[in-house]
DNA sequence: AGCACGATGCTCT
DNA sequence: GAGCATCGTGCTT
């Protein structure tokens, strides 16, 4: 993607910087709530506020794909923070990560859900009519896929980034166990790391 | 409104 | 060969 070629400005909302996710993943994945997740497609902006996302939290983490250590499929996790890890699952589903900690500490958070905001009637027609929460959803909704894994989200060039946004009160926010951790044992498995905005839609 | 299940293919053991 | 950080459909209450 050529930042040049794109006649858009983007100063209104500030894209976040790499010293946001270089911080404990409980804590980026808490304020990345109300954050503007952009993708630039065909010089279109893509974006939704971010309003459901979840930690996942190094190797002793059981419910972490970093569990069992260094792999092909989760090295974007040891590398540095501000990148992107897209992982392919269940046979047809691509999820987004955002990389948090310090380089070669192995930590993400996970975006579950956006409220779409700009682009919002492609975003509608990407999802046949459907809604954009759920990891798989919003990934499909943006065309995020695996092209994308390991590109920064701190610059406009790599045509996904994640820009301040909204901020989200206490108030507004619930927490909980993380979703779909069928085999991970306690108590991994019920670790509150799930963040929720409540009824944003 | 909620639960059960099948789809579908990559990754790691 | 088993196990997925899921989703949509179709069935039951």
């Amino acid at each position: 993607m050529d930042e040049n070629a794109s006649p858009f400005t983007f100063s209104r909302h500030m894209i976040l910087s790499p010293d946001f996710y270089a911080r404990p993943t409980l804590t980026v994945a808490r304020e990345l709530l109300g954050a503007r997740l952009v993708r630039l497609l065909d010089g279109i902006r893509l974006a939704g506020i971010i309003t459901e996302t979840e930690a996942y939290i190094g190797e002793k983490d059981l419910g972490c794909h970093a569990k069992s250590g260094k792999t092909k499929r989760n090295a974007v996790m040891y590398g540095p923070p501000g990148h992107a890890y897209v992982y392919f699952t269940y046979g047809m589903h691509w999820c987004l990560n955002a990389v948090t900690e310090a380089e070669g500490f192995p930590a993400a958070v996970l975006i579950r859900a956006i409220l779409p905001i700009e682009g919002v009637e492609i975003i509608h027609k990407r999802r046949n009519g459907g809604d954009t929460r759920g990891p798989a959803k919003l990934t499909r909704a943006l065309a995020i896929d695996g092209a994308l894994n390991g590109v920064r989200l701190t610059e406009p060039s790599s045509g996904l980034w994640i820009e301040s946004g909204l901020s989200v009160p206490d108030e507004s926010v619930t927490v909980g166990p993380r979703v779909g951790l069928y085999t991970v044992p306690e108590p991994w498995k019920s670790m509150p790391w799930r963040f929720r905005v409540i009824d944003p839609f």
